[in-house]
DNA sequence: ACTATTTCCTGGATGC
DNA sequence: TGCATCCAGGAAATAG
């Protein structure tokens, strides 16, 4: 599932790939429900751009576009960027338009360069839109100061796990890297985010800003189904400290890793080392 | 203004 | 083997 890293990861590869090359057409498959915009709308504000750079905002994609022909028709306020939200399963692929279609394909770009751009998404939580100026609605955790990031917790009275989840709060954040940064922090999932101290905010901040480092470095992390901007078959897997390791050993004093459901999401701690 | 819960969706895993 | 059921999760929508 993409957070942070993976799109990171995501971005830095489409824009090597992409970055200069030229819309020359684009296909929207049938269901539109993957579509914040409309059809007609993202055709339109793709055709004849060229891909300035791609760059990742919180889990979105970023395309900024430039029109391909600067003529003197310029229609004035023109969305100006394609958003990709990957969702869990969704992927870019760039690749041959003779390779064979994914059955869950919902859009192809052609390019200048003879590729095409898919969007492939299976599970269909994915969302793409275009807008003249994308702002993500939260703060993006490896820019915020420590003193904001305090302040952004100190008066919520939701689970800290919860409050890490919430994109108007930090932008990218999920469910895996909030166990993770939580693990490093020594601070349980559950407790209300109001309730950490001045020390465990710090430790949650630096633990985050590390984890996702160390992710990004590593190319992202990925537990299952998707392919990244390269076409190659998942991620360097991060070795998770909690995620996804129920009733297998802390790494830190041995005691069997705990999950608990918060806000319909599974929390993983070691009920030792976190208080 | 917040917070909690439900909903969307499909493939893979599990159970009988 | 096959079928039903459950589960994963981001974020928007809904309810409290």
């Amino acid at each position: 599932m993409p957070e942070l890293p993976e799109v990171e990861t995501i971005s830095r590869g489409l824009h090597k790939r992409v970055a200069g090359d030229v819309i020359e057409s684009v296909w929207l498959g049938s269901k539109p429900e993957p579509l914040k915009s409309s059809a007609a709308e993202i055709a339109a504000a793709l055709q004849a751009k060229t891909i300035i750079g791609v760059r990742r905002s919180g889990k979105h994609i970023v395309f900024d576009l430039a029109p391909a022909r600067p003529g003197p028709k310029s229609n004035g306020a023109q969305p100006a960027q394609w958003i990709v939200h990957l969702g869990m399963t969704g992927s870019m692929q760039v690749c041959s338009p003779d390779s064979d279609r994914d059955k869950h394909t919902h859009a192809v770009v052609a390019l200048a360069s003879g590729r095409e751009l898919r969007f492939v998404d299976p599970r269909r939580f994915g969302r793409l839109s275009v807008v003249e100026n994308f702002a993500p609605p939260g703060t993006e955790p490896l820019q915020i100061s420590s003193q904001n990031f305090g302040k952004i917790f100190r008066a919520r009275k939701t689970p800290i796990k919860s409050a890490l989840l919430n994109q108007k709060l930090l932008s990218g954040v999920g469910n895996i890297y909030a166990d993770e940064a939580l693990f490093r922090a020594k601070v349980r999932p559950r407790r209300r985010a109001s309730s950490l101290t001045h020390a465990e905010l710090a430790l949650l901040h630096k633990g985050l800003k590390r984890v996702l480092q160390e992710a990004i470095r590593l190319g992202g992390s990925s537990i299952s189904d998707y392919v990244d901007a390269d076409g190659e078959e998942g991620f360097f897997q991060l070795k998770h400290r909690v995620y996804g390791r129920e009733g297998k050993p802390c790494l830190v004093c041995k005691t069997p890793i705990k999950r608990v459901v918060i806000a319909g999401r599974s929390s993983h701690y070691c009920p030792k080392c976190q208080k």
